[in-house]
DNA sequence: GTTATTTAGTTCGGTGACTGAACGAATTAA
DNA sequence: TTAATTCGTTCAGTCACCGAACTAAATAAC
């Protein structure tokens, strides 16, 4: 076994790869500096690079002293990836290349059959998305899946996922590779949210970062030491089921989640409606509250009161850098400005709390972040120990300009 | 820069200590299987490792077929670390050499006036004790302290740590430096207990554990996959701040925490006097619920019920695979008897919980833990970045024989 | 008690990844 | 035109490692 040569090829030639991605196109002569590899090295690396078809030239530098140097990009259409956020209500997709450009996106109603017919239209959205843009589906390498819930590594099921039907009795991914027939990656979206604001929102540059989602329900996704949190049994961030809000002991707290009860929208509903009698829906309960009514202001101020221990709870525990808000009722202003107020009310030392810059993108944000990050690391250097994720930085992506 | 090489030949040197370190005396044939290396390139490495002076033959093998093979091992004085466990009322100190044989190991009162002169009494101790072994003091190349609060990296106070005085306004790790001599690693004393159960107690192969000692207070440590979480400023795992138990918004719950007030010593004997209008220490009635006090058994049992939903709040955010007690509190069997029957009535899915293994050692260990494993990281490959630690096997180590 | 078999460890020659130094090439500044 | 600067290649190594062949030393088999 030439195990440990083959590493350092590997090594030198993804430390090459990861100096091209962030550095836009560059000269040999300054990937030289950069990586510490001598120049002929360099030159070495990347002719073969261009050979494989992941590199080219893209033109020669000018206006300086001394001779012009060549410089080398990406070759965008080496890959791409498929970026697909399942959500309860809502499917997005996206394909986007090597270099992060999105091809093409769309969006449609989840179909309400769940199950293979869901596997069925993301399949068809794809490929659909990718023909419309003179895509060849072959080029696709990976599929990122993003939907509430955990998945299950090893049946290929979704569980604790109960807004899309027959997800946690089927082997979702094994669904998703027939019909996609490349590899294919399933994670909780709250997870990629995290990843999604980590690259390009809230969070660049925070490695202990949380994500909480509040709308129907209530999830959260935690970043530690720049890698996310799963937990033992993908499981980590049902933030439902923190033990406070209504009694942690009443058997319904145990099916619902105590904090989901009080906190998502039915909660905010019921308070609602006992306070005043009326039965509305939640964004019609904020509008009154704009309107300057006592019982739906009341109302806010509650829910804003818990979700301030929601996070205070993920702080004492994880004690993140910051912590982003997102999902349909985290988003709302209203939310974020009494969070600021309350959270010093009931925490001892001042946490950093932003809406999401994202919105409802960033799972898909993510889902691309963790596709491109998986795609490098699979054609240059798998086995090397140190697999973080090479991304281009934030302001050479296109991604990002479609963004809210 | 040759250094592709220099990694290189520090990666093969440092696997082929680990492979000594966890396979005990081996031979080189051995360590050439299970290294992949050539037999030639390890014969080559464990000659200059042997010149070097970290390892040495120690016998031949017998009894099989084939020509018999010299064996190697680590040469256990090569280096010696002080492990030190700071507590409110007690020090613990030992000194461990590489292969994690215990020299010496010492418990005395914590200093009372704390600062300077708790740094004072710990270098004296650990220096005694390693002249009480003939250990010469400039074999020790490093030690950890394991203290309650906050550690910070950058100006070397611990934060707070209220039980041992002004350690929050002097720089702990240089005076400690200055009196050692060598390098200093100060670490939060849970986290270090969550190590040392990871490596030789109730946690062994764990990679997502959580560990929490309920005692005067409680405290918190994490571990996700194989890795310490301690959180952006230091502060994670500070569960005397989640928010329920007594009123977070209450102004005393953000100076004591609302979770601490209720759950630790003082909230226990404060719910013990409400109760029975009497005021006993926690020992007392702990000793008064064995003889069937209702007043001290409805205690307990509340008691109980806080922490299950102390540990469901890390369950629900964290998702570790098993949970440990410590503490003097947590440590009694009644508390984790009644835990495993209130758990599952707040909680949707089984969560592992055991009492420590280590008890009242578990920073200790965890500390040496720390402390050997950087020491094996500088020595041999600190620039590699896969820097998990390499630690002899359970089954080796002297230091767990002497636990309880 | 010789021979076969198995395993340990060395020597030898060779390979692949990388480097430093020297040099030619191409540009701006003087 | 010359000097200064930077780019990129060629050349002749070094270094870590390997495969194969070989010697050395033990047990197993006859």
């Amino acid at each position: 076994m030439s195990e440990t040569l083959r590493i350092s090829r590997k090594f030198s030639q993804r430390a090459v790869m990861e100096t091209i991605v962030q550095g836009g196109p560059i000269s040999r002569a300054s990937i030289s500096k950069q990586t510490g590899l001598s120049k002929q090295t360099i030159s070495e690396i990347v002719r073969q690079l261009e050979i494989e078809g992941w590199v080219r030239e893209t033109g020669r530098t000018s206006g300086h002293v001394g001779r012009t140097a060549v410089t080398y990009e990406l070759v965008p259409d080496a890959a791409y990836i498929a970026a697909v956020d399942l959500g309860g209500t809502k499917v997005r997709v996206a394909i986007a290349d090597l270099t992060c450009q999105v091809f093409a996106e769309d969006v449609a109603p989840t179909d309400p059959r769940g199950g293979q017919a869901v596997v069925d239209q993301i399949v068809d959205m794809c490929f659909r998305a990718a023909d419309a843009q003179g895509i060849a589906r072959e080029r696709i390498r990976l599929a990122v899946i993003g939907a509430p819930g955990a998945p299950d590594d090893k049946t290929g099921r979704i569980l604790l996922a109960p807004n899309i039907p027959h997800l946690d009795t089927m082997n979702v991914a094994a669904a998703f590779e027939k019909g996609f027939g490349f590899d294919v990656m399933l994670e909780n979206d709250v997870n990629l949210a995290v990843l999604g604001e980590n690259w390009l929102g809230q969070g660049q540059g925070i490695d202990n970062l949380a994500y909480i989602a509040l709308g129907t329900g209530i999830g959260g996704g935690l970043m530690v030491g720049g890698n996310l949190v799963r937990g033992a049994s993908h499981a980590a961030g049902e933030l439902g089921f923190l033990p406070f809000g209504a009694d942690p002991f009443e058997p319904e707290s145990l099916h619902y989640g105590a904090f989901e009860r009080v906190v998502a929208s039915a909660g905010i509903i019921d308070r609602f409606r006992a306070a005043s009698g009326k039965t509305l829906s939640v964004p019609a309960i904020f509008d009154l509250a704009t309107e300057g009514d006592v019982d739906a202001l009341k109302v806010l101020d509650d829910t804003a009161r818990l979700l301030s221990r929601g996070i205070g709870a993920i702080a004492v525990i994880a004690n993140p850098q910051k912590v982003i808000l997102g999902g349909s009722i985290g988003l709302r202003p209203e939310m974020l400005e009494r969070v600021k107020i309350f959270l010093p009310q009931c925490f001892p030392y001042p946490i950093d709390v932003e809406a999401s810059a994202l919105g409802a993108r960033a799972a898909l944000v993510g889902a691309a972040a963790i596709g491109l990050g998986h795609l490098h690391n699979t054609l240059f250097g798998a086995d090397t120990p140190d697999s973080r994720i090479s991304l281009p930085p934030a302001s050479t992506v296109a991604l990002r300009e479609v963004a809210q």
